[in-house]
DNA sequence: GGCGGCGTTAGACTTTGTCTAATCATCATT
DNA sequence: AATGATGATTAGACAAAGTCTAACGCCGCC
């Protein structure tokens, strides 16, 4: 994802820019991929960037919000964030806590249930947990 | 599920009998429920139990690994087991908190997808996020 | 009775993420 | 340009969940 579409998105969903959100979303939104805080904070690191924890976790948080990444709930002792936005699932490998985006239709929900009383529907995360086959 | 069926759950799963999986088992197998460990270890000391944290995290560990206990991952700070070992799946209401699970046949996988080179199927989970209608 | 292996325990420890209080940036208004 | 309000960022303290360690207990087996 480039720059300007980064620029565009923040508009879109009412993020207001700042040199520090632009520096997580360019290290996460750069392409397809599945990354933790630490990761992130890793890579900025790497970079020279001096933005703090703190801001990654809040800056984090803001782009679930707002839909500019999605959290992926697999590993419970840590958060996964996902730079595609749009309507996907995921393989997760429990032997490589490997993720991976399940191409856009090779799945389906056939029947869909009612909702409880009173609730509406927010979204649907389908996780398919595979190993490798060992022999 | 009555002692017995814990005794003979236990046995199945090939998971050795102690007092306190025992005491950990009658509180989650109790019921069809979704309990976090800490609310497990406060329904223990609730009835004078002492059996320790660790061994509570121990046993529930060995409990998912046995497929005695089914753990599910919906919020990112808490774990949370289910005592329903069939084949099922859940709604989360982000507004409370809440797990619920769906009937099972209420919803079912149309596609499946072909898996990764290499590996092999562990298990779907499927959660519909859902929230309070306001009005 | 001694030995080995497993389970349990208390409490220290680790890790991930949040909170706090101070500082900084931006912008509108004068 | 100074003022002030609002919100973002920061370092570091803190909180919470879960793991680890080392000691101890229990039980079966030789």
């Amino acid at each position: 994802m480039t720059r300007e579409e980064i620029l565009e998105l923040f508009d879109k969903r009412g993020v207001k820019l700042t040199p520090q959100r632009l520096e997580v979303a360019a290290i996460l939104l750069e392409k397809p991929q599945h990354l933790s805080a630490d990761q992130i904070i890793d890579r900025l690191r790497d970079t020279g960037s001096k933005v703090s924890k703190a801001t990654v976790y809040n800056t984090l948080n803001l782009f679930g919000e707002k839909g500019i990444a999605r959290e992926i709930k697999v590993d419970p002792v840590r958060r996964i964030y996902d730079s595609t936005r749009g309507h996907h699932y995921h393989f997760y490998n429990v032997d490589t806590g490997e993720l991976e985006d399940i191409p856009v239709g090779a799945v389906e929900l056939g029947r869909q249930p009612d909702l409880p009383e009173g609730t509406e529907p927010l979204g649907v995360d389908i996780i398919i947990r595979i190993k490798n086959r060992r022999n």
